[in-house]
DNA sequence: GTACTACTTGTACTAGCGTTCAAGTAATGT
DNA sequence: ACATTACTTGAACGCTAGTACAAGTAGTAC
């Protein structure tokens, strides 16, 4: 707990506050422009600084990128956690998320996934990418003990939220829950592989 | 049958040659750059030619990756019908060929990918991006009646090849065959939801 | 042949990019 | 007070981008 979190210097306080709001900036200009509109010059003007202060506190436009995809999977992250440790019915407030993806979080989720996407390239983001679908799997878990319904559910999860941003698809709630339901769900029966 | 086939003047046919070279070259940028790596002078240079010729062929860049998608888009098409059609297992086949995406064709898997995403913001590029899904889903229906299966699997396979690009996974042919079939199957049983 | 059309090139323009840097300001420590 | 450090600025560098355009080449039609 007594890592870097107390900032005993005054500037300190107002730099981190500073690249808060340039990841903001960042997201904002994601979420308008998408991922490749995103240059020293546009997340600068859009968090109203100027270009050199965004290099100062992000050498290079890939540490930006970096920041922002963490902040944006760190917040996804607190959202399942939420999950997981609520009270509640842990797949419908799966399917509520995603469900919100297409919603008034469509922009938002629009903008996750582009980073995602640039992940792919990316070492530096894809473990960031990777972590992501972690938290999902570890949500899967607390469902069921088979691991390939556990598989089934984090796919499903995502290709969902794909449907829903490139479809625009009307993200009913109950039809989320039961395509998750479906996943997860298992006859367990005449199969059973082998190997 | 008599629509633009038959180019009259020999003129006209290395033309329309000439297009399919400079999207071949767009693609094969894609996969070696990233879509924000496509600009005229990249995939000229790529085609062997001019930039100017590349303006001549496609006025703007989105008119290029517009053609690019579309092209990519009618390949897959083109796979998904021949295992719909096909005489064998329909469901190893769309593993076979989710695998694929993980394996040799990974690159190729990951250029779509980038495309895709694209499409959810233009328009343009939406129309064909969902087309594509249609595809999986048609395949989908022949395997079975019960639609919530049906978009699990397409979800599932969509998923998949996320979790198979992104967390380079080994992408073992049993494993996403296992998850799909998880996916379909159904134990139909104690759940039932009304409405 | 000549006229026409489709294709192809080289060059040049403007605009925006990432990045650097010397200089300036203000908070902190002593 | 003074030195130190953190933050902030404005200007500039070299580079690449999209695009336009006049000129040239080569098939086609008459």
């Amino acid at each position: 707990m007594s890592e870097a979190n107390e900032p005993v210097d005054g500037r300190r306080a107002r730099g981190n506050k500073r690249r808060a709001e340039i990841i903001d900036a960042t997201l904002a200009v994601v979420q308008r422009d998408g991922a490749a509109g995103v240059t020293h010059r546009t997340v600068a003007k859009q968090a109203g600084i100027t270009t050199s202060l965004s290099t100062y506190y992000f050498a290079t436009l890939d540490d930006l990128l970096v920041a922002a995809l963490s902040t944006v999977a760190d917040d996804y992250t607190k959202r399942i956690q939420d999950i997981v440790d609520g009270p509640g019915d842990k797949l419908r407030g799966l399917a509520e998320l995603i469900v919100e993806s297409g919603g008034s979080g469509r922009e938002r989720a629009l903008a996750e996934r582009e980073l995602a996407t640039l992940a792919a390239r990316r070492p530096a983001l894809a473990a960031v990418a990777r972590r992501w679908r972690e938290n999902v799997a570890e949500l899967a878990a607390t469902l069921t003990g088979d691991r390939t319904a556990q598989a089934a559910l984090v796919a499903a999860s995502d290709g969902l939220c794909t449907a829903i941003l490139i479809d625009n698809a009307p993200a009913d709630l109950n039809y989320v829950y039961d395509v998750l339901d479906q996943a997860i769900r298992s006859s367990r029966g005449p199969r059973g592989r082998s190997a």
